[in-house]
DNA sequence: CGGTCGCTTCGGTGCCGGCCGAAACGTGCC
DNA sequence: GGCACGTTTCGGCCGGCACCGAAGCGACCG
């Protein structure tokens, strides 16, 4: 880039219209729906990759079922989540992974909110071990299993983001990850996503998704709490992820 | 995932305290202020990587310099912008490339604007071959770039993004990009970027500056316009992008 | 050293939208 | 069929904030 600061400051006059619209879409509209706190809580809810009942989210944000009546229908018509009716509940969740990475990289760039309580310092600090990032792992563990298969070679780069090698599925199944039932899914197979507490890219996609899955399934991880997304390293899991992927986790 | 879909509706009580707060950063706030559509222009005009002049932001999303001045002290409390006086002027450009990818990441989820003129129309159609992409790449020319040094295996998957294979940097300092000052850089290196009309990747970071800029210098690409992200492949760009990328531009 | 220009700060106005209680609607249970 | 429950819709209240004009502050210019 040659010159990034503007030589002159009126500029040359870029377009006669005072506003050209830029690109395509309507940033503003979709930050405007993130951008309100009780509407936040509830999709930063939803992260976990569970679709949660109306009334569930209204108290995890802390309002009356009628406001979250409100908020929810505005998400859902501006394509944040989806609805589905199940007898007299109706359950929300993410409309899509590409929601959940505008949550993560607001993340990365929003301020750290002051941390008001012993008991919410350790939350953060549990979370920052292992956690789900939407539906793959994420914290220390995700990272280093990214970093595990970066190591052995498993993961290469292809035109529609990572692609496994063919000694990185023999690795992988040989955990009992189903590849090829991720390879089958519509969405995108493998990709990296920045880690918001290490900075360092883990596994998502697909592929991420089975791999923690796998890894729930097999009791090497378990769930702190129902429906939040801090993750426990059990005493198999902690021998295993250092066996199989040299992560070290500390007790 | 074993089951998304909660089975009871209730939940076991997931905690006792009305909002855990989920995490530590304060996404709403973030949001809050991308989702103005003043401020959201004003941004959308920073993508293009240079710094603006206050008035210049003002002009360019419709409002009152007063109004831009106090809309601008949001976005720098925020840490969304950062601010250089020079003069009289006031120059402000994103803070980080983090912000890019926050917009680059609205921008996939964010409902498409109708289309209002013909005019509009044909620009986004220019848009979609070739743009920058907050400092690199983007469109099919940016894509095609990617899937070259995919396809070459110029690319690896590293812990920290991508990195570069030895024949890789070969090729790239063959065409005169400077990787080594790339590598320097402190922010991230290479890593990709989903392209917003494309939906594959790109390829973002310091690498993708560098090329960007080295294509642009080199008279491969010419802006369109001073100050906006559309690109133009010039005769012998479009010669050299098929015989060094094989990447074919209609004209 | 006034004049002009660019930017910010200050007051004041108006509107958008978040909030709740009450009522309506639909579903499941007894 | 009636009742309880979860959810949505409606009406009304109220706070926050986007907006502008005018004034204040620095910086360059003649």
């Amino acid at each position: 880039m040659t010159n990034l600061l503007a030589t002159e400051p009126a500029g040359t006059p870029a377009a006669a219209v005072p506003v050209p619209a830029a690109g395509d879409a309507d940033v503003a509209a979709a930050a405007r729906l993130i951008g309100e706190p009780a509407r936040a809580t509830m999709l930063e809810a939803l992260m976990a990759g569970k679709a949660l009942a109306a009334g569930e989210l209204a108290r995890l944000a802390g309002v009356s079922p009628a406001t979250a009546s409100e908020h929810l229908a505005r998400l859902r018509d501006g394509g944040l989540v989806t609805t589905v009716a199940t007898g007299r509940h109706r359950y929300y969740r993410l409309a899509s992974p590409e929601v959940a990475q505008v949550l993560e990289a607001l993340a990365l760039v929003s301020p750290p909110r002051p941390v008001k309580s012993l008991r919410q310092s350790r939350a953060i600090l549990a979370m920052s071990g292992a956690r789900t990032c939407y539906d793959h792992l994420a914290g220390r563990v995700g990272v280093g299993i990214h970093d595990a298969l970066t190591a052995r070679g498993a993961l290469r780069v292809g035109p529609d983001g990572y692609e496994l090698t063919a000694a990185g599925e023999l690795y992988l199944v040989g955990l009992g990850v189903d590849v090829t039932a991720a390879r089958a899914r519509r969405r995108s197979f493998a990709r990296p996503c920045l880690d918001v507490t290490e900075r360092r890219p883990h596994l998502a996609g697909a592929l991420g998704a089975a791999i923690c899955g796998r890894l729930l399934d097999g009791g090497w991880l378990v769930h702190r709490a129902a429906g939040q997304r801090g993750l426990r390293v059990t005493d198999t899991g902690r021998d295993r992820l250092a066996a199989e992927f040299g992560v070290a986790v500390e007790p």
